[in-house]
DNA sequence: GAGTAGCACTCTCCAACCGAGAGTGCTAAC
DNA sequence: GTTAGCACTCTCGGTTGGAGAGTGCTACTC
């Protein structure tokens, strides 16, 4: 890849900054008189022509301006990668809305979530945080009518999972009371494996909630994530990329369904680690619908306890500028309030 | 309004049937050739013309075919009302996947709401039972790390919130235990009235929960109807009536909005009881963004205890014969869960 | 009088066309 | 290395001119 001089550097950012915002192909007429540069357009139309020939440009037509090509993105991105922070101002907007909010992970998850689209003004996908290695912290059960029970499940990590359940015949609310506080006991700390290993036990009511405990935490473990929180579908809709385009219209019917949002997720996020912040550029990875997005995403969450995934969906022309920020940030202060929560145990 | 002829009124119905599928102004002569009508193209124009006069038909310009207004799409509404029925074999599939699924509120709405915007192909709203006249029931906590206690709370009618608490001091498992114990005997069945009216404990631990607890009801009273789901908004992308008007664009955005959902549920659901099923078209009750949309919408749930609404929303000509049945079986069936899982307390 | 054939009329849709304007690449001069 | 100038290309918006669909009306038939 040949090298950049400083002037096609500045002037390719400068067109790329200008597109994201216009949406509208850049000539160099514009970018003479919006930027006050000392140079004629025929200059700038030299520059434009050698930035074509490397890549990082391209023309939709012959006489139209410059539009950037995935690889303009992916230099632009780069750039400003290590350099963009977000306001105080803002960070302090942010981070007072999560301290004020009840402490519960739904509403954390639901508020990242209609943060990073209100700031990015795309699409945001926030998973719960999540581990694979399943350890059993608590059980409750509360007895509702007749044979109706309601068991809360609680993991270490946090991950809360609540479900009714149909006794075979009527347990009073005392019993019920003893059998999950025999369980805890029992069970504190014990991730599935060692659980499965244990002997049946003689009560059978015991044993019936052993085996819905069982269960429940194994399909927790099998999740590759946790539940999916998202919002701003509709931000997107007024952006001329998809309000034209049948093609980039698919990329919105991704988003609608839940299961492929999940394989999403888990696909793009294995080779990333928490702290650390990927874009993915016109469906890089392996995302034909995708084509004409970009994904900013970022894992958060306390390793090897609980993490989840956050991120933003947009047009290829997204406002890096602001979200790759927001993005880091909120994933920074979900982390903190995590590990909060949850650490120690 | 004058009386229409049996002939008027089955012509009515066929072009609205047509115009529905077919997104496209109808004219006599496809009329008479798609479904062997005994006429001439002449005399259908003559009754075309009857029916707009009468205003249930309206020409999109001098030369086009004919389009229901409002109020044929009443008048069509009004005769398939009564007699409109989902065939068993849809009822049995969808029965079945309610019945399979976990016992579970939340996963209850996931799935009606999914059930409902696969079957109309429009965007359906569901909101989790809910009461106004809340109730102690029971309450859990769980110490989680150091000073983080989880305090699950259930109320009478089923609705449970979970919240994080931070104490002022650690407090031990055992303690929490007692406290909630306590509490439970203390409490069970009060309304927030009278919780409000207790003496203060004279533990401060018992104290401090007896608060939370409280707030949390309170909240929980305040809200016009609980948690709203919502699917489908990709559905309705592939009309033409959404791809084009920017009208109807933003009758999108408020579904993106969760607050303006639950207004609307609010302010259009009061005059309806339970079992009824409303048909709202072009925006009746006042929602200017709706106007070209329509909306299907039933409360559910065992009335005094704990109610709740759903209903799909979709273009003017969304698929009436199919959404409306469909709207009403799932409506009776939540009602029946509901039923089964609370009622008697 | 209900139904129908025929016809003139209206209006949209589509394709072709054209000119204005934007932007380019290249060349020659500074 | 930079710039002025110019010929060239291509899009965009507006216009035009059928072709086709659908209508309303009139006159005719049973």
């Amino acid at each position: 890849m040949p090298e950049l001089t400083e002037r096609q550097k500045t002037l390719l950012l400068l067109l790329i900054r200008d597109y994201i915002e216009s949406a509208q192909p850049v000539g160099s007429k514009r970018l003479v008189e919006h930027y006050h540069i000392n140079l004629s357009t025929a200059t700038i139309r030299n520059e434009m022509a050698a930035l074509t020939e490397m890549g990082y440009l391209r023309q939709p037509h012959t006489s139209a301006g410059r539009v950037p090509t995935e690889e303009g993105y992916r230099y632009f991105v780069s750039q400003m990668m290590n350099q963009a922070e977000l306001p105080v101002s803002v960070q302090a907007t942010i981070s007072h809305q999560f301290y004020q909010s009840p402490a519960d992970i739904e509403q954390w998850m639901t508020l990242a979530a209609s943060i990073l689209a209100h700031q990015s003004q795309g699409v945001s996908v926030v998973t719960a945080p999540h581990t694979d290695k399943a350890k059993y912290k608590h059980v409750e059960l509360i007895s509702t009518q007749g044979r109706q029970v309601l068991m809360v499940l609680v993991l270490v990590g946090g991950e809360v999972s609540q479900q009714i359940l149909t006794l075979a015949e009527p347990v009073s609310q005392e019993r019920l009371s003893q059998t999950a506080t025999r369980l805890n006991k029992l069970l504190a700390g014990l991730a599935v494996d060692a659980i499965a290993a244990l002997p049946a036990r003689q009560d059978a009511l015991d044993q019936d909630i052993l085996t819905l405990i069982l269960r429940d935490i194994r399909r927790t473990a099998e999740q590759v994530s946790g539940e999916i929180y998202t919002d701003g579908l509709t931000n997107v809709l007024s952006e001329p990329e998809f309000a034209e385009s049948h093609e980039a219209r698919r990329a919105l019917k991704l988003f609608g369904e839940r299961s492929a949002l999940q394989d999403l997720v888990a696909r793009t996020m294995p080779n990333s680690n928490v702290g650390g912040l990927q874009v993915l550029i016109g469906g890089e990875g392996g995302w034909e619908e995708l084509r004409q997005c970009s994904m900013v995403i970022a894992r958060y969450g306390v390793p090897g306890l609980a993490t989840g995934a956050l991120g933003v969906l947009g047009p290829m022309r997204m406002s890096y500028a602001r979200t790759i920020p927001t993005v880091r940030y909120v994933a920074g202060l979900l982390s903190d309030l995590v590990n909060d929560t949850i650490s120690g145990e």
